[in-house]
DNA sequence: ATTATACATCAATATATCTTGATATATAAG
DNA sequence: CTTATATATCAAGATATATTGATGTATAAT
């Protein structure tokens, strides 16, 4: 149950939606890209991929000083089933710009 | 989105994902049903049952003084798929007294 | 008509979650 | 060693959600 809870507490937020499909759309992707693609702070982004990663829809790599986040593999098929649906929202994607890596 | 984050949030507490499993396994119950088999006062679980058909699982059929609660049929894929996930987490089923109408 | 039953909704309070700015850590560059 | 960059975490305030008791509505029984 505390596991299911927290799976479903993880996308029960729009932020943590767009980024869990941007994300599943764009492959691996590092803090700053989300923080420059959604224009949001350092702060934010980082606590909403740490639920995402709790919530068991991601894996983190660290490379540098840099953190990769992209889509736990292998992914169980209930977690699956839910990228999927969030893929058929046809939310807006936005540009995927590699500031901090420019 | 909208529609989305409603079905999640619906099944975002502990409380809501065992009715929905108490209805699932039980099929048709009504308010008191829940009121008894849960011993919660009437207002929470009605409260609780209006989010769990807002949120697409739960339709209702008023018939005299009752409104009797069931899965909504045709039920979507993706709410099956929670359906079935939320029947494997080995809830406890609290057991069904028709104290109401008896 | 009056009373009882089943359910829904409201208002107040309690609890949980999100956002932000500040601070901490770790790596790399100068 | 000092400074800059990338990320994580904390504390405070803002917002959302859950619980409760009170009240409202509709149906049925007396």
């Amino acid at each position: 149950m505390d596991i299911f809870l927290k799976t479903i507490g993880s996308i029960n937020d729009e932020t943590r939606i767009k980024i869990l499909n941007f994300i599943n759309q764009n492959g691996e992707v590092c803090v700053c890209d989300i923080e420059s693609a959604f224009n949001m702070i350092q702060s934010r982004v980082s606590r909403h991929l740490k639920i995402l990663k709790d919530g068991g829809f991601l894996k983190v790599e660290r490379r540098g000083r840099w953190a990769f986040y992209s889509i736990r593999t292998p992914l169980d098929n209930f977690r699956q089933s839910i990228l999927d649906e969030i893929a058929c929202l046809d939310l807006e994607l936005p540009n995927r710009d590699f500031k901090c890596r420019k």
